[in-house]
DNA sequence: ATGAAAGCGCTAACAA
DNA sequence: TTGTTAGCGCTTTCAT
C-alpha cells in the first residue's frame, strides 16, 4: 500500500525502458502494436495510472483548456460547456471549469488560479473584464475566447453574438403588431454586460420610433430570477398600468411575469405579453408557450471547441493567427405569449 | 516572449533563494513579513504566475477535488457543486468537474482520466458505478465520496437521502388526501439509480396500500424532459382516463405535466394532481405552483466539502477513518397542484 | 528565517 | 522501433 506504481515498474514488467511505456500511452507515438498492447495489460494488471501530473511538467502540455462561466446553474451556458468539451475531448483535451458569481473581481481571482494550472487555452463567457484580467491573459500567451458577447475591445478572439442586436429582434416585433406601450424586466449585475446589453437594445430599439422604455432592473450582484422576475411584474403593473407588455432579459424572468400575470387574472397574450430571451426548455413548454430569442448556446460551445482544436494543433507551441470573430446567429422565435 | 518567468527569476530579482519565494507563496511556511511582501511585489511585476504543475509533482498535493454529476445541465446538481465548492475554496481546494451522461460507461471513462491528475478526493453522484471504476477508486487510495443517493453498498463516505423514501413522501401525502388513482412519469436511464429508486418508492407505497401503480416509464439514455413529461402524461391521460394525479420523477417532468393537463382543459388541482421531486425553483414559481420534495441540494454540497476537507488535514497523507455516511434530509412541500 | 542538494515521474532530444 | 541521458520547476529534507 501507498506505493502506487510507475511507468518504471510497468516497464520493469514488460521488460522493455520506461521510453517505451512512455511511448505505449501515446497514441501517436511510434510503438510496434504488439509491444503497445502488452504494455498497456501489464499496467492494467498492475493497476498502474498514467501520472498526467509529471507528463505535464516535463512536455508543457496539460490537456487542460480553462473555461469560466457566470454560474454552473444555467441551462444555456451548461449547453455551451458541453458542446466545447465535446469537442475539444475528441482532440484530447479536456475542460478545466469555474464560475465567476457574474462578478468581475472574482473572475479575476479565478483566472490567476486557473492560470497556475497552465491551461492551453482559456475560454471566458462575456466580454468584461478587469485591467488585471486583462494583463494576466496577455502576459499567459495563450489562446483566449470571448464567447456569448461581442466585445467592443476584445482580448483576442470570440465567439458570439450582439445580445443588443437580439434583444431587438423582439421589441420590434411586439412594435410591428401594434404594441407600443412596453417595459424592460431584468437586473443587470455589475459586471455581467449581457443583461444590460440586452436592456439597451430594448431602450434603443424604443426610442428609435420615439417611444418610451420602461425599465425595472434591480441592480445586486446577480440575474433576475423567476421570482423577482413575477414581483417586479407586479410593481410594474401597478406602476404602469397601461403596460401592454413585457420584454425580458431572460425566459427564467418571463416565466415568473407570465405566472405572475396570470395569477392577476390577466390573460397571455390577450391582455398583456410576454417575451423572453434564450430558448430555455421552460419556453418551449409553458401555458402560453413564451415567444423568446435563441442564441445558439450549443453552437458556440462547438465553434470555440473548433476554433481551440485548430489553434492547438501541435505546432510546438500555438498556431500564432490573427485574432478569429465568429458572430452566431440569433433566431426570433413566436409563440403564444406575445400577438 | 515565450520565457515566462519561474521561480529561480524572482528569486534572483529579490536577492533571495528560490526556497524563500516557493516559502513566501504558501502562506504557512516561515518567511518574514517583510521578505514575503517584498517577493510577491517583484513576482507580480515580474508577471511571475505560480507554476502549479510542478509544485504538485514535487509535493503530490494537487489541490484538486474531482467531482462527477450526471449532467451539467441540472440546477440541483449546480447548487450542490456550488456549494461544495465554496467550502473547499476555503481550504485551498478547487474542484475539477466532470460530467457522466447518466452513463455508467462514460462515468469509468471519467473516473480514470479524472485520476490521472491526482485528485485528493473524489465525489461520485449517484451510488452505481462498473466494477472497474469501484476497482480504480479503491486503488487510488484518496477518499471516495457517493452523494445523491444511499447506496446499499457504498464504496466508502457516503452524503445523500433515500430517493425512493424521499418519494414515498409524495405518494402518502396524495393518499392522504384520498387519491388512489395515480400514475408515475419519469424514465429511467440505464446506470441511473435515483430515478429508478424514485418509481421504486412511487410503486412501493402504492403496493403497500393495496393500489394500482401505472407507471409510464420510456427508458432511454437520460432522465425525461418537460417536453417528455408532458408528452408521456398525454399517452397516460388517455390510457387511463380514471387516473386522478400525475407522480413525477422530478419538477421539470411534473411541469411538463402541469402544461399538457392545461392544454387539454384540465383543471390542476381539481380535475387532476400533479406531484414533483426536487423543489427546483420552476415549482415555487408556476402556476399552480408544484408539490414537490425538497432535498437539500446545497447541504448535500456543503456537508460534502466540510467532510473532505476533515479527511485531507494536512497530516502528511488523508487522515484513515471509517467510512462516514451523512443521510441528509428530505422534505415534502405541499403547494397549489395537489389536493 | 533562510539556503543547498536532491529528486518527484515523466518525456524531449538525441542516438542506435 | 527502441533506448539513453538529461531535466521540466518546483518542494522535501536537512543543515545553518
Amino acid at each position: 500500500m501507498g506505493n502506487t506504481p510507475k511507468m518504471k515498474d510497468v516497464a520493469e514488467a514488460a521488460g522493455v525502458s520506461p521510453m517505451t511505456v512512455s511511448r505505449a500511452f501515446r497514441k501517436d507515438a511510434s510503438v510496434s502494436d504488439d509491444t503497445r498492447a502488452r504494455i498497456l495489460e501489464i499496467a492494467q494488471s498492475l493497476g498502474y495510472v498514467f501520472d498526467a501530473t509529471a507528463s505535464t511538467l516535463r512536455s508543457k502540455r496539460t490537456g487542460f483548456v480553462a473555461v469560466t462561466i457566470p454560474s454552473l446553474n444555467n441551462a444555456n451556458f451548461a449547453d455551451t460547456v458541453t458542446a466545447m468539451s465535446e469537442v475539444l475531448a475528441e482532440h484530447g483535451l479536456q475542460v478545466l471549469l469555474g464560475y465567476t458569481n457574474y462578478n468581475m473581481r472574482d473572475e479575476e481571482q479565478l483566472v490567476e488560479n486557473l492560470l497556475r494550472r497552465r491551461p492551453e487555452a482559456l475560454v471566458l463567457t462575456g466580454g468584461n473584464h478587469t485591467q488585471r484580467t486583462r494583463d494576466l491573459l496577455k502576459q499567459a500567451e495563450i489562446p483566449v475566447v470571448e464567447i456569448w458577447d461581442v466585445p467592443v475591445n476584445p482580448i483576442e478572439h470570440v465567439v458570439g453574438f450582439s445580445n443588443a442586436q437580439a434583444m431587438k429582434l423582439v421589441v420590434e416585433h411586439l412594435l410591428n403588431k401594434g404594441l407600443t406601450q412596453l417595459g424592460f424586466l431584468g437586473g443587470a449585475a455589475s459586471g455581467d454586460t449581457r443583461g444590460s446589453d440586452r436592456k439597451a437594445g430594448f431602450v434603443s430599439a424604443m426610442q428609435a420610433k420615439g417611444l418610451e422604455p420602461h425599465v425595472l432592473s434591480p441592480s445586486h450582484g446577480t440575474p433576475m430570477s423567476m421570482q423577482e422576475g413575477g414581483d417586479a411584474t407586479i410593481q410594474m403593473l401597478s406602476a404602469y398600468p397601461q403596460l401592454q407588455g413585457f420584454v425580458c432579459v431572460s425566459d427564467l424572468v418571463a416565466f415568473g411575469s407570465l405566472c405572475a400575470c396570470q395569477r392577476q387574472g390577466l390573460k397571455v397574450p390577450q391582455d398583456r405579453a410576454v417575451a423572453g430571451f434564450g430558448n430555455f426548455e421552460i419556453s418551449a413548454t409553458s401555458h402560453p408557450r413564451l415567444t423568446t430569442v435563441d442564441v445558439s448556446s450549443r453552437i458556440i460551445g462547438e465553434k470555440t471547441g473548433a476554433l481551440l482544436a485548430r489553434l492547438l494543433v501541435r505546432l510546438g507551441r500555438p498556431v500564432n493567427s490573427d485574432p478569429v470573430c465568429e458572430v452566431v446567429q440569433t433566431e426570433l422565435i413566436v409563440r403564444q405569449s406575445t400577438p
